[in-house]
DNA sequence: TAGATTGTTAATCGATTAACAATC
DNA sequence: TAGATTGTTAATCGATTAACAATC
């Protein structure tokens, strides 16, 4: 899957800005500057200039901008608009707290569907939802409306799986197990690669404490 | 937390490597050229040797690399030679997921403590670690060496939590909640931010209908 | 030795920052 | 109007890729 224009580095921003945008809205602020945003965000006004002018000028010269239309436009750029059927592959730890966090609802993530193949966990229920065994997934997948499948199982299991779900249909996938999918290229695919990101902290750590002569 | 001179770009794709050289020395490859280890990862070869030689040269001309050899620098680069006692705050599902993460200890993060406010997990025990209750949480970090503080826990607990450990000593936070935390230089965080993760998986999708004319 | 492949320098490409004219 | 701040162009900086001499 590439992309039009618009790298991925300025899309990885955006959400963050829709964060910052979001509690200024909560806090009842009206307008801001991107030179005060740069500051509570720890980024060059600059940058935020040339991130938001991709998308459009939602500013006004000599005002700023407005923080509830400027958090209404970036969630349109970032789908947020639409709702989103969402099904999670892997009722573990991981995937219950995907299912639980309630939070994605308000963004329009909704919850169509939760597989396992544990038997012990089959009819057991979360948020309304009931957990379904694997061998339904095919049928399931095939007969429903399915936006993203979020992936939480392991590493042996994720290609032959993913290959499934886009042979019937599914075009984007949200990955935790630890293996680079191959999939068609009209395909998305989102990673989360729990392990590596750790790894990063124990690198950042060891350096720290190099230069420290612990 | 700013670095010495190699930057974050390089070391974030370090366990990616590590990955693919762990599967390779798994299926018993005893060596590899960057070109062939290019093809495998989609990066090319250039990337990979510049990538290395930030940290030396661990090849042979007319030979490649010795996969086994190379696995275990990376690994000492990254840390994971060292132990690292790891404590997780928040027993929920997020929390449980990695507090049963058996793959961490492979890689030398000791899970040491496991915190919660819900009563009614007191004495609960993940792998062998008992769940506590906060408040013991202080004498805790005071009393044991804590690398790596694991923080599953809302975000608006995030920040103060956050400055309690660092407070007692904690140096590393592996933070899972909506926030950005605001702490000294010399505390070294990693986010995870499934929330933003799933809005760029979201943008993408919307690019690419658009694109199609869905 | 001839062939292969690294380590490293140089060239290119892309992303970030600075600057400022346009304009509210 | 004067002041503020955007949108946007130009300059800088950093990261990636290409090229090739060194060398196993």
């Amino acid at each position: 899957m590439e992309d039009r224009g618009i790298s991925q580095a300025v899309i990885r921003r955006l959400p963050r800005y829709y964060r910052y945008l979001g509690e200024l809205l909560e806090g009842g602020v009206e307008r801001i500057s991107s030179n005060d945003l740069s500051k509570r965000m720890n980024v060059t006004a600059s940058q935020i200039r040339q991130d938001l002018n991709n998308f459009g000028g939602f500013g006004q010269q000599g005002y700023g901008y407005n923080v509830k239309y400027l958090y209404t436009e970036i969630g349109k750029i970032l789908g947020l608009e639409e709702d989103h059927n969402i099904i999670i592959i892997g009722a573990g730890n991981l995937g219950q707290a995907l299912a639980n966090y309630a939070a994605f609802e308000k963004r329009g993530f909704i919850l169509k569907g939760i597989f396992d193949v544990n038997p012990r966990l089959a009819g057991v229920t979360i948020r309304g939802v009931p957990i379904r065994m694997m061998d339904e997934l095919r049928s399931f997948v095939a007969n429903n409306e399915v936006d993203i499948a979020a992936l939480t199982i392991p590493k042996d299991k994720a290609e032959e799986v993913a290959d499934m779900l886009v042979e019937n249909g599914v075009r984007a996938i949200w990955n935790f197990a630890h293996i680079d999918l191959n999939l068609p290229d009209n395909v998305i695919v989102e990673n989360v690669h729990l392990s590596e990101s750790l790894m990063q902290l124990s690198y950042n750590i060891s350096r720290y404490n190099e230069e420290h002569q612990k």
